[in-house]
DNA sequence: AACCAAGTATTACAGGTGTAATTATATAAA
DNA sequence: TTTATATAATTACACCTGTAATACTTGGTT
């Protein structure tokens, strides 16, 4: 069962819905969808059988509805994709990604804080 | 001329062996990407003629052949690559991804020491 | 001048994607 | 029980992708 998950990015919009609150049924899908920008019941339908063949998620028949819920791990998925994008077009190093974020300007105060305490937190754990 | 270009995988592979070469020939091209794995001629042939029409690749006739360019920075297009996938998965911050990789014992020491360096450097311009 | 070979351009073709509409199904209402 | 309705399943459809094969052009060779 090797699960070579592949997820385009509207299904993932649509599963970080799922993520952020599940089980789900479409509908309450739909209306969290709702809540950023306009989504069609139709689209998110589709897209959602589309994830069920995949097995990215499940569903537990309730009566008439579906209520689904995420079969993949949003941490392991979004890792995955990161280290592939990381890989194609950095040669597998983080550093030049966030190299290219501060040549243009798009490091704020708070987000070089938030990396400093992630490598202190690092070097504490590895010593 | 907005150009919204848009790069499949493969098509970046190939963009790839052009930005670490250009100008350069369809052959100088496939022979550079041969030299990591096996591509068909008449795959990479393709893959340009795509690049061409979406504007991001060049060409300059010298006689039967073409002499391709890349139109596009690799740095513009990586970063705008990187923003998105972090826009998408990390609401747009770039802490969580690297705590993603932390978090999942993908960082080096050497990693780590690029990381800070980048941190010093960006202290030390912004004071 | 006619032909060949090296290049380029066009065509192929089965999936995947975004975006729905249509159809089938089953439950609840009348 | 027949019907209306809410759900889910199937079908649609144009464009993108990966991966080539085939066709067309033209400069170089005989």
């Amino acid at each position: 069962m090797s699960t070579i998950t592949e997820i385009s990015k509207t299904e993932f919009e649509v599963l970080e819905a799922l993520w952020q609150q599940h089980p789900a049924s479409a509908n309450e899908i739909i209306a969290k969808l709702n809540e950023k920008k306009e989504w069609h019941e139709k689209t998110v339908k589709t897209l959602l059988n589309r994830m069920v063949k995949k097995r990215a998620i499940g569903f537990e028949k309730q009566q008439r509805t579906y209520i689904y819920t995420p079969l993949l791990e949003r941490d392991s998925y979004t890792l995955k994709e990161s280290k592939s994008l990381i890989e194609r077009m950095f040669s597998g190093k983080i550093a030049p990604l966030v190299a290219g974020f501060a040549k243009s300007d798009e490091l704020s105060k708070q987000d070089i804080s938030e990396l400093k305490q992630l490598i202190d937190q690092w070097e504490q754990d590895n010593e």
